[in-house]
DNA sequence: CCCATAATCCCAAATCATGAGATAAACCCT
DNA sequence: AGGGTTTATCTCATGATTTGGGATTATGGG
């Protein structure tokens, strides 16, 4: 009888499933030893303040942290307390191998191609230009012409702006001179295009205005990964006659939800800052994949 | 009585607590839902494949591994099975940050100073040097003058030819005439000194036999992270009248348990191919720590 | 040397996980 | 389409497994 005031799963009322409450009902140990993992994952603790951030006795948060130690998801030094152990790093690098976007990004594609009616892309930056891994075309009369390992110019495609959001001003400088020097014809000044990536940069996508291509327009997104870099993107490309500006900006919604999806299952979480906060300025001059 | 015939834990005896049967008793539950985790990390499974690795019913696996889905520790796509999940990036990317080198070392570096009784320095490659991180001082009248933070040659050092174990015969070659047209005075040929680099890689040690310093000998490792790539290295150094050739030989064995001691910590591991298998001979021309 | 704090161990009680089997859903040949 | 097969999900009585209070042993500081 003990035991009721501390479980916190299914207690009081038989009923009562809104919200996230009872999980899978019969895993209540799992469970609790995953969130002794949450609980360290934040910052390394001892077995008291352990036992009283997950709500457990101390016996109870012992076996449990005891076992992950044994199997190498937690370390455990004395006066030091527990932390993520080297099991995880395998598992990560595991993970980080068989996690490769384009099939990621497959189904998300597929759903947004579906919602929108639009041919949809997934590229990537590489040499300082994108490089597109994936298509899938829409169901529009008009068929956009692009093909998968096709490279395009960043400056003037949606899907290249988007890989760059979050370079530096100087960077994007630089990205614009190279194919300006490049002698590939471009009719948005570099100040214009600036102002414009500034904006882009802020709302998290970018636009194509025709700029690229005659007559076509898209609207792109970027994707991220677990440490907060953008290692790919996906647009939406159609005809100008299906895009005008509000269409475009209702897009803004649906594309970013897409991207935002591919960068969760990517491991990337907005709330932990990850790369931005120790690198910020410099870095990123080319390839973004090995 | 039902439950008998498939678990493995404790089911006949109720003693046999030899090799490493069981656990910390009372975790059944969280160590198949770990068991799960390692079944799935090596190649994405099905359920019906998944409850028969592990030895479960499939009531059983399904329902452990619905809540490690609903973690996000696995993924589970509809006829691809169960594969590691968005969490298991995301902690792996913390585990990496909280998981430095110095820190992870030290203790090993503690032990096998205390074990030997010499100097023992941590270093990794940085700029085509190896910067040194940390040295406990040995017991002996001779002192080895070094300081962290200081830089040494690669080629003439045992810390040195650690780090770059794993390049190829054309790097080293770059490597050792980089430094020669530095104009740093070797008295080993470029033939010899090769001869020697190949034998150290075969074995996973390095020497340094009085080519940097006169009169003092060191024996080195490099130490590997979870990528199976060269991060570090550790040696081992003393005044040559400590260090004749048998000591020298003798060493080996301890530098390497405890630079594979690091490595382990840091997520190598042996069996996993790791980068080895994808880049091979090109790759790693200068720093390895960003 | 002794006290305070943390880690580890023990064991009876009963909650919680278990697995067989039933049902539903998806798939895939023909 | 259709019937048969494989896979996913659900239910529920049973008792093995986990639980937590508390005792015991390490650890560390003053």
């Amino acid at each position: 009888m003990a035991r009721v005031s501390k479980t916190k799963s299914a207690d009081g009322l038989p009923e009562g499933g809104e919200e996230k409450g009872r999980s899978l009902a019969g895993t209540q140990t799992l469970v609790r030893g995953l969130e002794i993992i949450d609980a360290v994952s934040l910052r390394p603790l001892g077995l008291p303040e352990l036992a009283e951030s997950i709500g457990l006795t101390r016996s109870t948060a012992h076996r449990l942290a005891g076992t992950l130690v044994e199997h190498r998801y937690l370390n455990f030094v004395r006066g030091m307390g527990y932390s993520l152990g080297p099991r995880i790093l395998e598992l990560g690098y595991l993970t980080a191998r068989q996690t490769s976007l384009p099939r990621v990004a497959r189904e998300h594609l597929e759903q947004l191609a579906a919602r929108t009616g639009d041919t949809v892309h997934l590229g990537v930056l590489e040499d300082g230009q994108a490089l597109y891994l994936d298509k899938i075309s829409g169901n529009r009369r008009v068929e956009i012409s692009s093909r998968i390992g096709e490279r395009q110019p960043l400056r003037s495609t949606g899907l290249g702006k988007a890989l760059i959001l979050d370079a530096s001003e100087a960077q994007w400088r630089e990205y614009y001179d190279l194919e300006a020097r490049q002698g590939r014809g471009y009719d948005v000044d570099l100040q214009l295009w600036l102002r414009r990536m500034r904006e882009y940069a802020k709302n998290g996508y970018a636009f194509d205005l025709e700029e690229n291509e005659d007559r076509i327009r898209c609207v792109a997104a970027p994707v991220r990964d677990v440490s907060g870099r953008i290692v790919g993107a996906i647009s939406v490309s159609s005809a100008a006659q299906y895009m005008d500006d509000m269409r475009m900006h209702g897009l803004t919604f649906e594309v970013r939800r897409a991207s935002e999806a591919i960068s969760s299952e990517l491991g990337y979480n907005p709330g932990v800052d990850g790369a931005a906060a120790e690198g910020g300025k410099r870095r990123r001059t080319a390839s973004t994949r090995d």
